[in-house]
DNA sequence: AGCGTAATACTCAAATTTGAATGCCAGATG
DNA sequence: CATCTGGCATTCAAATTTGAGTATTACGCT
Protein backbone atom coordinates (compact mmCIF):
# COMPACT_ATOMS: atom_id res chain seq x y z
CA UNK A 1 0.00 0.00 0.00
CA UNK A 2 1.02 3.61 -0.57
CA UNK A 3 3.02 5.16 1.72
CA UNK A 4 1.57 8.68 0.47
CA UNK A 5 -1.58 8.29 3.18
CA UNK A 6 0.95 7.95 6.36
CA UNK A 7 3.42 10.97 5.17
CA UNK A 8 0.52 13.34 4.97
CA UNK A 9 -1.38 12.12 8.06
CA UNK A 10 1.71 11.86 9.83
CA UNK A 11 2.79 15.84 8.96
CA UNK A 12 -0.53 17.17 9.44
CA UNK A 13 -0.47 15.98 12.48
CA UNK A 14 3.01 17.45 13.28
CA UNK A 15 2.71 21.00 12.00
CA UNK A 16 -1.20 21.15 11.84
CA UNK A 17 -3.19 23.10 11.19
CA UNK A 18 -1.47 23.10 7.62
CA UNK A 19 -2.66 23.53 4.06
CA UNK A 20 -1.59 21.68 0.90
CA UNK A 21 1.19 23.78 -0.04
CA UNK A 22 3.09 24.13 3.23
CA UNK A 23 2.70 19.97 3.05
CA UNK A 24 4.39 20.07 0.05
CA UNK A 25 7.04 22.51 1.09
CA UNK A 26 7.94 20.18 4.40
CA UNK A 27 8.02 17.27 2.37
CA UNK A 28 10.20 18.66 -0.29
CA UNK A 29 13.24 20.37 2.70
CA UNK A 30 13.45 16.33 3.65
CA UNK A 31 13.83 15.67 -0.21
CA UNK A 32 10.75 13.27 0.27
CA UNK A 33 10.48 13.83 -3.66
CA UNK A 34 13.23 11.14 -3.41
CA UNK A 35 11.74 8.90 -1.91
CA UNK A 36 7.90 8.82 -1.95
CA UNK A 37 5.16 10.07 -3.97
CA UNK A 38 5.09 14.37 -3.60
CA UNK A 39 4.02 15.49 -6.83
CA UNK A 40 1.61 18.16 -5.85
CA UNK A 41 -1.67 16.33 -6.95
CA UNK A 42 -0.82 13.13 -4.96
CA UNK A 43 -0.83 15.73 -1.99
CA UNK A 44 -4.14 17.35 -2.46
CA UNK A 45 -5.78 14.41 -3.53
CA UNK A 46 -4.53 12.75 -0.03
CA UNK A 47 -5.36 15.65 1.53
CA UNK A 48 -9.23 15.59 0.36
CA UNK A 49 -9.92 11.62 0.65
CA UNK A 50 -8.51 11.71 4.23
CA UNK A 51 -10.74 14.53 5.29
CA UNK A 52 -13.85 12.67 3.38
CA UNK A 53 -12.84 9.67 5.68
CA UNK A 54 -13.34 11.62 9.08
CA UNK A 55 -9.52 11.12 9.24
CA UNK A 56 -8.62 14.86 9.19
CA UNK A 57 -10.53 18.04 9.83
CA UNK A 58 -11.07 21.30 7.75
CA UNK A 59 -10.13 24.38 10.12
CA UNK A 60 -9.99 27.19 8.04
CA UNK A 61 -9.87 28.39 4.58
CA UNK A 62 -8.25 31.89 4.43
CA UNK A 63 -7.78 33.81 1.31
CA UNK A 64 -5.22 36.45 0.31
CA UNK A 65 -5.99 38.69 -2.69
CA UNK A 66 -7.45 36.70 -5.63
CA UNK A 67 -5.10 33.77 -4.68
CA UNK A 68 -6.64 30.71 -4.66
CA UNK A 69 -7.72 30.07 -0.51
CA UNK A 70 -6.04 27.96 1.47
CA UNK A 71 -7.96 24.93 3.26
CA UNK A 72 -5.90 24.49 6.85
CA UNK A 73 -6.26 20.65 8.04
CA UNK A 74 -5.78 19.37 11.31
CA UNK A 75 -6.01 15.64 12.14
CA UNK A 76 -9.06 14.15 13.62
CA UNK A 77 -9.60 11.40 16.77
CA UNK A 78 -9.92 8.39 13.99
CA UNK A 79 -7.05 10.28 12.43
CA UNK A 80 -4.96 9.76 14.98
CA UNK A 81 -6.21 6.52 15.32
CA UNK A 82 -5.34 5.30 11.82
CA UNK A 83 -1.78 7.06 12.16
CA UNK A 84 -0.72 4.80 14.66
CA UNK A 85 -1.67 1.87 12.73
CA UNK A 86 -0.03 2.85 9.73
CA UNK A 87 2.65 3.97 11.50
CA UNK A 88 3.08 0.22 13.04
CA UNK A 89 2.12 -1.65 10.21
CA UNK A 90 5.42 0.26 8.31
CA UNK A 91 7.04 -0.07 11.00
CA UNK A 92 6.85 -3.86 11.44
CA UNK A 93 6.54 -5.02 7.72
CA UNK A 94 9.16 -5.34 5.53
CA UNK A 95 8.49 -5.06 1.80
CA UNK A 96 11.35 -4.58 -1.06
CA UNK A 97 10.88 -0.90 -2.06
CA UNK A 98 10.41 -1.15 -6.03
CA UNK A 99 13.64 -0.72 -7.71
CA UNK A 100 13.01 0.67 -11.68
CA UNK A 101 17.17 0.02 -11.56
CA UNK A 102 15.94 -4.04 -11.33
CA UNK A 103 13.92 -4.25 -14.30
CA UNK A 104 16.61 -2.64 -16.72
CA UNK A 105 19.06 -5.21 -15.14
CA UNK A 106 16.67 -8.02 -16.04
CA UNK A 107 17.42 -7.33 -19.46
CA UNK A 108 21.44 -7.20 -19.52
CA UNK A 109 21.56 -9.58 -22.32
CA UNK A 110 19.88 -7.30 -24.44
CA UNK A 111 22.81 -5.21 -24.40
CA UNK A 112 25.91 -5.00 -25.51
CA UNK A 113 29.04 -5.83 -23.36
CA UNK A 114 30.88 -1.99 -23.83
CA UNK A 115 27.99 -0.61 -22.93
CA UNK A 116 26.56 -2.97 -19.80
CA UNK A 117 30.33 -2.03 -18.31
CA UNK A 118 29.78 0.96 -19.08
CA UNK A 119 27.04 2.01 -17.73
CA UNK A 120 27.93 0.10 -14.63
CA UNK A 121 30.99 1.76 -13.75
CA UNK A 122 28.71 4.97 -14.46
CA UNK A 123 25.92 3.90 -11.92
CA UNK A 124 28.73 3.34 -9.64
CA UNK A 125 30.48 6.78 -9.87
CA UNK A 126 27.02 8.03 -9.60
CA UNK A 127 26.10 5.81 -6.86
CA UNK A 128 29.32 7.39 -4.78
CA UNK A 129 28.61 11.21 -5.70
CA UNK A 130 25.46 10.37 -4.20
CA UNK A 131 26.86 9.04 -1.13
CA UNK A 132 29.73 12.03 -1.08
CA UNK A 133 27.24 14.70 -1.81
CA UNK A 134 25.31 13.56 1.10
CA UNK A 135 27.88 13.07 3.38
CA UNK A 136 29.46 16.87 2.88
CA UNK A 137 26.18 18.31 3.02
CA UNK A 138 25.75 16.54 6.68
CA UNK A 139 29.90 17.04 7.45
CA UNK A 140 28.90 20.90 7.14
CA UNK A 141 26.00 20.77 8.90
CA UNK A 142 23.82 21.45 5.97
CA UNK A 143 20.01 21.42 5.58
CA UNK A 144 19.60 24.81 7.52
CA UNK A 145 20.39 22.89 10.65
CA UNK A 146 16.34 22.82 12.08
CA UNK A 147 16.35 18.72 11.47
CA UNK A 148 16.07 16.69 13.88
CA UNK A 149 18.65 14.33 14.50
CA UNK A 150 17.02 10.87 13.29
CA UNK A 151 16.91 12.78 9.61
CA UNK A 152 20.92 12.20 9.94
CA UNK A 153 20.03 8.28 9.99
CA UNK A 154 18.19 8.09 7.37
CA UNK A 155 20.58 10.14 5.17
CA UNK A 156 22.91 7.94 6.67
CA UNK A 157 21.04 5.30 5.11
CA UNK A 158 21.42 6.18 2.13
CA UNK A 159 24.93 6.50 1.65
CA UNK A 160 25.36 3.13 3.15
CA UNK A 161 22.97 2.03 0.35
CA UNK A 162 24.81 3.46 -2.01
CA UNK A 163 27.95 3.00 -1.42
CA UNK A 164 27.15 -1.09 -1.09
CA UNK A 165 25.32 -0.89 -4.01
CA UNK A 166 28.58 0.88 -6.03
CA UNK A 167 30.73 -1.93 -4.96
CA UNK A 168 27.90 -4.17 -6.84
CA UNK A 169 28.01 -2.04 -10.00
CA UNK A 170 31.89 -2.48 -9.91
CA UNK A 171 32.22 -6.12 -9.09
CA UNK A 172 29.64 -7.22 -11.77
CA UNK A 173 30.74 -4.41 -14.16
CA UNK A 174 33.93 -6.65 -13.83
CA UNK A 175 32.39 -9.87 -14.65
CA UNK A 176 30.18 -8.77 -17.23
CA UNK A 177 34.13 -7.12 -18.85
CA UNK A 178 35.46 -10.94 -18.16
CA UNK A 179 32.17 -11.97 -20.45
CA UNK A 180 31.14 -14.05 -17.56
CA UNK A 181 27.27 -12.90 -18.05
CA UNK A 182 25.51 -12.98 -21.24
CA UNK A 183 25.12 -9.82 -22.87
CA UNK A 184 24.65 -9.03 -27.22
CA UNK A 185 22.06 -11.38 -27.50
CA UNK A 186 20.50 -11.05 -30.62
CA UNK A 187 17.61 -12.97 -30.85
CA UNK A 188 15.31 -14.23 -28.10
CA UNK A 189 15.94 -17.94 -27.20
CA UNK A 190 13.39 -20.11 -26.73
CA UNK A 191 12.40 -20.19 -22.85
CA UNK A 192 11.69 -23.07 -20.92
CA UNK A 193 7.84 -23.52 -19.23
CA UNK A 194 8.31 -21.46 -16.41
CA UNK A 195 6.30 -22.62 -13.07
CA UNK A 196 2.70 -22.06 -11.38
CA UNK A 197 1.28 -19.21 -10.30
CA UNK A 198 0.40 -19.57 -6.69
CA UNK A 199 -2.83 -18.51 -5.32
CA UNK B 1 7.96 6.43 -15.00
CA UNK B 2 7.03 3.46 -14.36
CA UNK B 3 8.80 0.45 -14.65
CA UNK B 4 6.51 -1.73 -15.67
CA UNK B 5 6.52 -0.55 -19.65
CA UNK B 6 9.66 -1.27 -19.53
CA UNK B 7 9.18 -5.04 -18.13
CA UNK B 8 6.55 -5.78 -20.21
CA UNK B 9 7.51 -4.33 -23.66
CA UNK B 10 10.77 -6.57 -22.87
CA UNK B 11 9.19 -9.84 -21.54
CA UNK B 12 7.16 -9.76 -24.31
CA UNK B 13 10.34 -9.12 -26.66
CA UNK B 14 11.80 -11.89 -25.44
CA UNK B 15 9.31 -14.59 -25.02
CA UNK B 16 7.18 -13.54 -27.86
CA UNK B 17 3.93 -14.09 -28.82
CA UNK B 18 3.04 -14.04 -25.42
CA UNK B 19 -0.18 -13.19 -24.16
CA UNK B 20 -1.18 -11.73 -20.74
CA UNK B 21 -0.86 -15.10 -18.52
CA UNK B 22 2.18 -16.42 -19.70
CA UNK B 23 4.07 -12.91 -19.29
CA UNK B 24 2.69 -12.97 -15.62
CA UNK B 25 3.70 -16.39 -15.15
CA UNK B 26 7.13 -15.39 -15.97
CA UNK B 27 7.18 -12.21 -13.93
CA UNK B 28 5.85 -14.04 -11.09
CA UNK B 29 9.09 -16.69 -11.48
CA UNK B 30 11.91 -13.82 -11.84
CA UNK B 31 9.94 -12.59 -8.18
CA UNK B 32 8.65 -9.82 -9.67
CA UNK B 33 6.46 -8.75 -7.83
CA UNK B 34 9.02 -8.11 -5.12
CA UNK B 35 10.21 -5.39 -6.67
CA UNK B 36 7.85 -4.29 -9.86
CA UNK B 37 3.87 -3.64 -10.29
CA UNK B 38 3.01 -6.75 -11.61
CA UNK B 39 -0.81 -7.18 -10.28
CA UNK B 40 -2.93 -8.74 -13.28
CA UNK B 41 -4.49 -5.14 -14.25
CA UNK B 42 -1.33 -3.82 -14.41
CA UNK B 43 0.09 -6.26 -17.15
CA UNK B 44 -2.72 -6.50 -19.17
CA UNK B 45 -3.46 -2.81 -19.05
CA UNK B 46 0.15 -2.37 -20.21
CA UNK B 47 -0.36 -4.77 -23.43
CA UNK B 48 -3.34 -2.93 -24.16
CA UNK B 49 -2.08 0.32 -23.81
CA UNK B 50 1.25 -0.71 -25.48
CA UNK B 51 -0.65 -2.27 -28.77
CA UNK B 52 -2.68 0.80 -28.82
CA UNK B 53 0.27 2.76 -29.26
CA UNK B 54 1.46 0.39 -32.43
CA UNK B 55 4.66 -1.10 -29.62
CA UNK B 56 3.20 -4.25 -29.86
CA UNK B 57 0.84 -6.06 -32.31
CA UNK B 58 -1.41 -8.72 -31.86
CA UNK B 59 -0.94 -11.75 -33.01
CA UNK B 60 -3.33 -14.47 -32.66
CA UNK B 61 -5.82 -15.16 -30.50
CA UNK B 62 -6.86 -18.24 -29.31
CA UNK B 63 -9.89 -20.47 -27.46
CA UNK B 64 -10.04 -23.13 -25.14
CA UNK B 65 -12.80 -24.55 -25.03
CA UNK B 66 -15.36 -21.82 -23.22
CA UNK B 67 -12.56 -19.79 -21.05
CA UNK B 68 -11.32 -16.52 -22.01
CA UNK B 69 -9.35 -16.19 -25.39
CA UNK B 70 -6.21 -15.59 -24.82
CA UNK B 71 -4.07 -12.91 -27.04
CA UNK B 72 -1.06 -13.38 -28.17
CA UNK B 73 1.39 -10.26 -28.72
CA UNK B 74 4.60 -9.49 -30.24
CA UNK B 75 6.71 -6.48 -30.51
CA UNK B 76 7.13 -3.90 -33.64
CA UNK B 77 9.40 -2.23 -34.94
CA UNK B 78 8.26 0.79 -33.46
CA UNK B 79 8.37 -1.14 -29.95
CA UNK B 80 11.82 -2.48 -30.55
CA UNK B 81 13.21 1.14 -30.46
CA UNK B 82 10.75 2.27 -27.44
CA UNK B 83 12.50 -0.61 -25.34
CA UNK B 84 15.98 0.65 -26.40
CA UNK B 85 15.06 3.89 -25.28
CA UNK B 86 13.78 2.76 -21.91
CA UNK B 87 16.40 0.32 -21.72
CA UNK B 88 18.95 3.05 -21.79
CA UNK B 89 17.38 5.59 -19.68
CA UNK B 90 16.76 3.06 -16.97
CA UNK B 91 20.66 1.57 -17.34
CA UNK B 92 22.11 5.39 -17.82
CA UNK B 93 19.92 7.08 -14.93
CA UNK B 94 19.85 6.96 -11.27
CA UNK B 95 16.39 6.92 -9.39
CA UNK B 96 16.48 6.69 -5.88
CA UNK B 97 13.59 3.52 -5.61
CA UNK B 98 11.12 4.52 -3.13
CA UNK B 99 10.93 3.13 0.11
CA UNK B 100 8.01 2.65 2.47
CA UNK B 101 10.15 2.70 5.34
CA UNK B 102 11.82 5.86 4.93
CA UNK B 103 8.24 7.18 5.68
CA UNK B 104 7.92 5.28 8.69
CA UNK B 105 11.16 6.52 9.63
CA UNK B 106 10.85 9.81 9.41
CA UNK B 107 7.97 10.01 12.39
CA UNK B 108 10.50 7.97 14.77
CA UNK B 109 9.26 10.66 17.18
CA UNK B 110 5.79 9.12 17.22
CA UNK B 111 7.14 5.85 18.89
CA UNK B 112 7.97 5.12 22.08
CA UNK B 113 11.55 3.83 22.71
CA UNK B 114 11.18 0.51 23.61
CA UNK B 115 8.71 -0.04 20.55
CA UNK B 116 10.96 1.87 18.29
CA UNK B 117 14.42 -0.81 19.15
CA UNK B 118 12.10 -3.46 18.50
CA UNK B 119 10.95 -2.57 15.44
CA UNK B 120 14.38 -1.74 14.28
CA UNK B 121 15.85 -5.18 16.00
CA UNK B 122 12.67 -6.88 14.21
CA UNK B 123 13.90 -5.42 10.81
CA UNK B 124 17.35 -6.43 11.28
CA UNK B 125 16.36 -9.73 11.80
CA UNK B 126 14.10 -9.94 8.67
CA UNK B 127 16.45 -8.24 6.39
CA UNK B 128 19.10 -10.93 7.75
CA UNK B 129 16.40 -13.59 7.59
CA UNK B 130 15.61 -12.42 4.02
CA UNK B 131 19.35 -12.74 2.74
CA UNK B 132 20.01 -15.98 4.47
CA UNK B 133 17.16 -17.14 2.64
CA UNK B 134 17.91 -15.94 -0.81
CA UNK B 135 21.60 -17.02 -0.17
CA UNK B 136 20.82 -20.72 0.39
CA UNK B 137 18.27 -20.99 -2.47
CA UNK B 138 21.10 -19.86 -4.74
CA UNK B 139 24.17 -22.19 -2.87
CA UNK B 140 21.12 -24.87 -3.12
CA UNK B 141 20.56 -24.09 -6.66
CA UNK B 142 16.96 -23.34 -6.02
CA UNK B 143 15.42 -21.43 -8.71
CA UNK B 144 14.88 -24.55 -11.33
CA UNK B 145 17.96 -23.65 -12.70
CA UNK B 146 16.55 -22.03 -15.91
CA UNK B 147 17.46 -18.28 -14.95
CA UNK B 148 20.17 -17.16 -16.91
CA UNK B 149 22.99 -16.32 -14.69
CA UNK B 150 22.58 -12.69 -14.22
CA UNK B 151 19.21 -13.30 -12.28
CA UNK B 152 22.40 -14.29 -9.65
CA UNK B 153 23.71 -10.88 -9.71
CA UNK B 154 20.10 -9.70 -8.84
CA UNK B 155 19.70 -11.67 -5.82
CA UNK B 156 23.28 -10.91 -4.57
CA UNK B 157 22.29 -7.39 -5.10
CA UNK B 158 18.90 -8.00 -2.76
CA UNK B 159 21.59 -9.60 -0.30
CA UNK B 160 24.22 -6.78 -0.11
CA UNK B 161 21.60 -4.46 0.39
CA UNK B 162 19.54 -6.38 3.09
CA UNK B 163 22.79 -6.79 5.31
CA UNK B 164 24.09 -3.09 4.50
CA UNK B 165 20.40 -1.96 5.72
CA UNK B 166 20.14 -4.70 8.73
CA UNK B 167 23.87 -3.28 10.23
CA UNK B 168 22.25 0.17 10.00
CA UNK B 169 18.94 -0.95 11.96
CA UNK B 170 21.38 -2.36 14.40
CA UNK B 171 23.42 0.70 14.57
CA UNK B 172 19.86 3.14 14.85
CA UNK B 173 18.69 0.62 17.52
CA UNK B 174 21.63 1.27 19.74
CA UNK B 175 21.39 4.86 19.22
CA UNK B 176 17.14 5.23 20.26
CA UNK B 177 18.41 2.56 23.34
CA UNK B 178 21.12 5.12 24.62
CA UNK B 179 18.22 7.68 24.00
CA UNK B 180 20.33 9.77 21.65
CA UNK B 181 17.62 9.68 19.19
CA UNK B 182 14.12 11.41 20.15
CA UNK B 183 11.12 9.53 21.27
CA UNK B 184 7.69 9.51 22.49
CA UNK B 185 7.39 13.20 21.52
CA UNK B 186 3.78 14.02 22.96
CA UNK B 187 2.56 16.96 21.34
CA UNK B 188 4.01 18.52 17.96
CA UNK B 189 6.85 20.76 18.61
CA UNK B 190 6.44 24.51 16.63
CA UNK B 191 7.81 24.04 13.28
CA UNK B 192 10.42 26.79 12.00
CA UNK B 193 9.45 28.18 8.48
CA UNK B 194 10.52 25.75 5.94
CA UNK B 195 12.52 26.86 2.30
CA UNK B 196 11.17 27.93 -0.06
CA UNK B 197 9.84 25.38 -3.46
CA UNK B 198 12.11 25.90 -6.77
CA UNK B 199 10.56 25.06 -9.72
C1' DA C 1 -18.32 -41.22 -10.91
C1' DG C 2 -18.29 -37.21 -8.03
C1' DC C 3 -15.95 -33.70 -5.47
C1' DG C 4 -12.72 -30.31 -4.19
C1' DT C 5 -8.79 -27.77 -5.24
C1' DA C 6 -5.82 -25.36 -8.16
C1' DA C 7 -4.66 -23.45 -12.64
C1' DT C 8 -6.11 -20.72 -16.60
C1' DA C 9 -7.25 -16.18 -18.47
C1' DC C 10 -8.91 -11.97 -18.25
C1' DT C 11 -12.20 -7.84 -16.80
C1' DC C 12 -13.59 -3.92 -14.41
C1' DA C 13 -14.60 -0.35 -11.07
C1' DA C 14 -12.20 2.11 -7.83
C1' DA C 15 -8.12 4.24 -6.05
C1' DT C 16 -3.92 6.45 -6.71
C1' DT C 17 -0.43 9.20 -9.10
C1' DT C 18 1.22 12.42 -12.38
C1' DG C 19 2.48 16.85 -13.86
C1' DA C 20 1.10 20.41 -16.81
C1' DA C 21 -1.81 24.30 -16.38
C1' DT C 22 -3.90 28.33 -14.12
C1' DG C 23 -3.72 32.66 -12.09
C1' DC C 24 -2.31 35.88 -8.58
C1' DC C 25 1.04 38.60 -5.99
C1' DA C 26 5.74 40.62 -4.43
C1' DG C 27 10.03 42.23 -5.29
C1' DA C 28 13.87 43.15 -8.38
C1' DT C 29 15.49 45.21 -12.59
C1' DG C 30 16.09 48.47 -16.13
C1' DC D 1 6.73 52.71 -13.74
C1' DA D 2 6.55 48.75 -16.95
C1' DT D 3 8.23 44.25 -17.11
C1' DC D 4 10.14 40.03 -15.70
C1' DT D 5 11.04 36.45 -12.58
C1' DG D 6 9.80 33.51 -9.10
C1' DG D 7 7.01 32.16 -5.13
C1' DC D 8 2.21 30.93 -3.80
C1' DA D 9 -1.76 27.60 -3.96
C1' DT D 10 -4.48 24.64 -6.11
C1' DT D 11 -7.09 22.11 -9.94
C1' DC D 12 -7.93 18.78 -13.35
C1' DA D 13 -7.81 15.42 -17.01
C1' DA D 14 -5.20 11.66 -18.11
C1' DA D 15 -2.47 7.70 -16.95
C1' DT D 16 -1.42 4.07 -14.03
C1' DT D 17 -2.15 0.60 -10.44
C1' DT D 18 -4.80 -2.35 -7.59
C1' DG D 19 -6.93 -6.57 -6.56
C1' DA D 20 -11.16 -8.67 -6.09
C1' DG D 21 -14.25 -10.86 -9.17
C1' DT D 22 -15.74 -14.11 -12.97
C1' DA D 23 -15.95 -18.21 -15.13
C1' DT D 24 -13.94 -22.35 -17.16
C1' DT D 25 -11.12 -26.51 -17.24
C1' DA D 26 -7.66 -29.95 -15.42
C1' DC D 27 -6.28 -33.07 -12.04
C1' DG D 28 -6.05 -35.93 -8.06
C1' DC D 29 -8.53 -38.44 -4.73
C1' DT D 30 -11.90 -41.37 -2.71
Amino acid sequence: MSTTRLLILGLVRWVQPVHGYDVRRELLSWHADEWANVAPGSIYHALKKLAQEGLLREVATEQVGARPARTRYEITEAGEREFQTLLRRYWWEYRQPIDPFFAAFAFLPALGQREAVAALRNRARNLRGHAEFVRTAIDRGGFDGNEPPHTFELFRLMMARSETEAQWCDEVADLVAAGDLPTDAVAAAPRPQSSNIQT
